[in-house]
RNA sequence: CGGGGCGUGGCUCAGCCCGGUUAGAGUGCACGGUUCGGGUCCGUGAGGUCGGCGGUUCAAAUCCGCCCGCCCCGACCA
């Protein structure tokens, strides 16, 4: 890997996302078109959103199983939408043990189908719902053009899939879900994400409402980094999900699925990093703190490597890294922990050590800004807060780049304008023709109408019709 | 699939138009020394069927044909 400056996001953000994440051995591209490799590093990453999220999802009553990778063909066809929405990006496996399939086997893209079938064999009775089921897999698209981790062949995901007996309920449920994943995505990640509905065309093949969270990228471009449907009755029409009440007739259940996957790993990259490289939020960075030592003769080696002793002692509640390389300078193991993101530096030298401190550098704030001292019997009582600082910091910094980034624009020549560089936040009829035109005005899409509205009307920003919701315009990934 | 571009040591590329010694550079890798508070410097070394097949020629990385693969733009999309 060359030690070349990254290119500037600036200059060209989607060379700097591919190089930053390679650089930073997040992923490599694997000898199969559009499909990743997530090394050990990007994976860590991902563990630490899966135990984020899991913990949310126990806490709110679900409970993990694992259904197939193959789906029978005809199960994606019984839902007319689902299969409309999903077949042409199918992988179909038609050939197993030498010999010619009777019927084709999908791989799955998402498992409404398979697991709206075994809910019609466990569901019976009131009495069994809700059923409130997550699984943590992968699943296969044949997307045209891929990037990583924002859209490869293969990724990794967790999808809830729940059935209830009421519409009341599950409509709860996938609001729910849909905050579930805004506090995670706020209080672990620190991406400010907007929640809010997706209009018709924008919505999940399949469902009835589709909820979304909504990322702003460094770009300005947005991201959709979780969603969370009401899938009404479709899917338990197609299956005969089907119960008994209380009064003895037979029901149709109300079913939801809601799903977030290694993409999130490409928000958090594109929300925080700078030239840099890669910055991780504290609470989910594999390394939450890097220990460099600077020496320059075997005896300064001897006394600074006797202080990162008794650092590491007062370090062990955090994940971090020594980097005793004797083989590259402290200058470049800075470079090196900047570009992989370790959002907190210590650094150890001779002058350190005399003065009984450590240095302190904080990724988010380059050079002299982000560094201080601290006496080293302080660390392991102000570690913590300092680590919550640069959480908070790194939230207010995203929060404040994409507030300055939305724009209200007053008629459809400025939103033309202003989603070249941010988002409009505009009245919508509501009509998909509106839609259609600002997609091909400006490549911008509808990306989510906001669950708080306020109680007002205006005139819509495309045709000036009376318009009860507003919407949010954006250029996407 | 439509439009554009590219395949040369691990990576990034030069060389190709205008055919001609042992095919180069930077970076990475290995070893030795030097350095170490912001990507040290010097030296030595390993590493290449020039994407594949065929053709033209005394001679092909270079010219011609076919094929394969990849990248970028477009339609699709967590």
């Amino acid at each position: 890997m060359s030690t070349d400056k990254l290119p500037t996001r600036s200059e060209n953000f989607s060379e700097w996302y591919n190089q930053v994440i390679q650089r930073a051995e997040m992923a490599d591209y694997a000898p199969v078109r559009g499909c990743m490799v997530v090394r050990p590093y990007g994976w860590a990453l991902w563990e630490n959103i899966q135990q984020a999220l899991d913990k949310r999802f126990k806490a709110t009553g679900h409970v993990n199983a694992a259904f197939p990778l193959f789906i029978p063909m005809s199960f994606l066809e019984k839902e007319k939408q689902h299969v409309e929405g999903f077949s042409p990006e199918l992988a179909v496996v038609t050939i197993g043990g030498g010999e010619k399939l009777e019927e084709p086997l999908v791989v799955r893209p998402t498992s409404e189908t398979i697991i709206g079938y075994m809910y019609s064999k466990w569901i019976k009775s009131y009495r069994d719902l809700p059923v409130l089921i997550n699984q943590w897999g992968n699943v296969v698209r044949w997307e045209m053009r891929t990037r990583l981790f924002l859209r490869t062949l293969e990724f990794y995901w967790q999808e809830g899939h729940t059935a209830h007996a009421t519409a009341e309920e599950a409509v709860e449920e996938t609001i729910r879900m849909l905050n579930v994943y805004t506090d995670f995505a706020l209080n672990e990640a620190a991406v400010p994400v907007i929640p809010g509905k997706k209009s018709e065309t924008e919505k999940f093949a399949g469902a009835v409402d589709s909820y979304t969270i909504e990322a702003m990228m460094g770009d300005t471009r947005a991201l959709q980094a979780g969603t969370s449907h009401f899938l009404g009755q479709n899917f338990a029409r197609a299956f005969e999900i089907q119960y008994l009440d209380p009064n003895n007739s037979l029901q149709y259940c109300w079913t939801t699925s809601w799903g977030l996957s290694t993409r999130f790993i490409g928000a958090i990259i594109m929300t925080h990093g700078d030239d840099q490289g890669l910055i991780l939020p504290p609470r989910l960075a594999p390394i939450q703190i890097v220990v460099v030592p600077i020496y320059k003769n075997d005896q300064e080696q001897s006394k600074v490597f006797a202080a990162v002793q008794q650092v590491e002692k007062q370090l062990s509640a955090w994940r971090f890294k020594v980097d005793l390389r004797s083989e590259v300078t402290p200058g470049f193991k800075f470079n090196d922990w900047e570009l992989r993101g370790v959002p907190l530096r210590i650094e150890i030298g001779p002058k350190d050590v005399d003065n009984g401190v450590v240095t302190l550098a904080r990724r988010h704030l380059p050079g002299k800004a982000g560094k201080s001292t601290l006496p080293v019997d302080q660390l392991s009582n102000q570690i913590g807060s300092v680590l919550d600082e640069i959480q908070a910091a790194l939230l207010e910094r995203a929060t404040r780049f994409r507030d300055e980034h939305i724009f209200n624009p007053k008629n459809y020549d400025e939103l033309k304008e202003v989603v070249q560089n941010g988002w409009a936040f505009s009245w919508w009829c509501g009509s998909a023709d509106c839609e259609a035109k600002v997609k091909e005005d400006t490549k911008a899409t509808t990306r989510c109408i906001p669950l708080d509205q306020p109680e007002e009307s205006g005139p819509c920003i495309v045709c000036g019709k009376p318009a009860q919701r507003k919407v949010y315009f954006a250029r996407a990934y």
